[in-house]
DNA sequence: ACCATCTGGTTGTACCGTCGAACCATGCAG
DNA sequence: CTGCATGGTTCGACGGTACAACCAGATGGT
């Protein structure tokens, strides 16, 4: 269908998918950070090669990635019981409650996003994009 | 809500909206020549600033991005009559065919992505990615 | 035990994509 | 004509990603 493309292609810019550092939150944080920061506090303990799985990303990045998680203080670096090159991810107390504070800013974000859709069509709304995502979840 | 969440940052990441090269194109072309390539197509002739509004981008940015469209050969520049400041684009030729490739190729990847969901909901997610962009066209 | 191979990570290099600031030229209002 | 606003360009910086080369630890076959 070609209005969804350009439905797509306008949330896209609208949303402003496309601006790497538009994270709203207390500090402007990376995009990419953030989202490595929910899958660690989702997964409390992580192998860098399992982030870099979830996320779609080579392990490059995610090293690198890391690396600034841990300057951040954010994330401690653990070595992996029984593998001696595995690195396990954990968060921080203070990267516990960074990762609070994000999810609430990306909470109030969407919320004023969700709050400009009426009512009836809201839950549509967000069930579609789940099973958008659902969709998009295979090979390519 | 929670889920909605999870289920955008999981589409962003599936879908590999992070990912700055992944046009699936002909040629593996910048994300943001495509978006502006849409742009100017749908137009036939627009403004650069007008441009760089609707892309959401600032217009050092739009400038750039512009160089190379031009630089590919798919961009005209043209002095914009009554304004000695302004810049008029316009697609040439091999520009329109560009676009053109680019549309098909958008509209394949879409449709794989759409053939994955159960007909009787696929109206229901189109229907809610152009409510989803409406939402997000208004400030922030 | 040994070597080849695989796997997880790191580092180097390169590129795309964006921004803000400084700057220039043109338009416009007083 | 002076001062301000607008459209564009250029500069420098940084985020974000990939690929290739490399290293170290794991694994499996002989």
């Amino acid at each position: 269908m070609d209005t969804a493309q350009k439905a797509l292609m306008r949330f896209i810019r609208n949303f402003g998918l496309h601006q790497p550092d538009r994270t709203p939150c207390g500090q402007p944080l990376p995009v990419s950070e953030a989202h490595a920061m929910v899958e660690i506090a989702g997964a409390g303990r992580i192998r860098q090669v399992e982030l870099a799985r979830r996320l779609r990303l080579e392990k490059s990045t995610v090293s690198r990635l890391t690396a600034n998680l841990v300057g951040r203080g954010w994330v401690d670096r653990e070595a992996a019981a029984g593998d001696g090159r595995g690195v396990l991810l954990v968060l921080t107390d203070a990267g516990a409650a960074a990762a609070a504070r994000l999810a609430d800013a990306r909470r109030d974000r969407l919320t004023a996003l969700l709050d400009r859709i009426p009512g009836e069509q809201r839950s549509a709304v967000v069930r579609a994009l789940q099973t958008l995502a659902e969709a998009a979840d295979g090979p390519s």
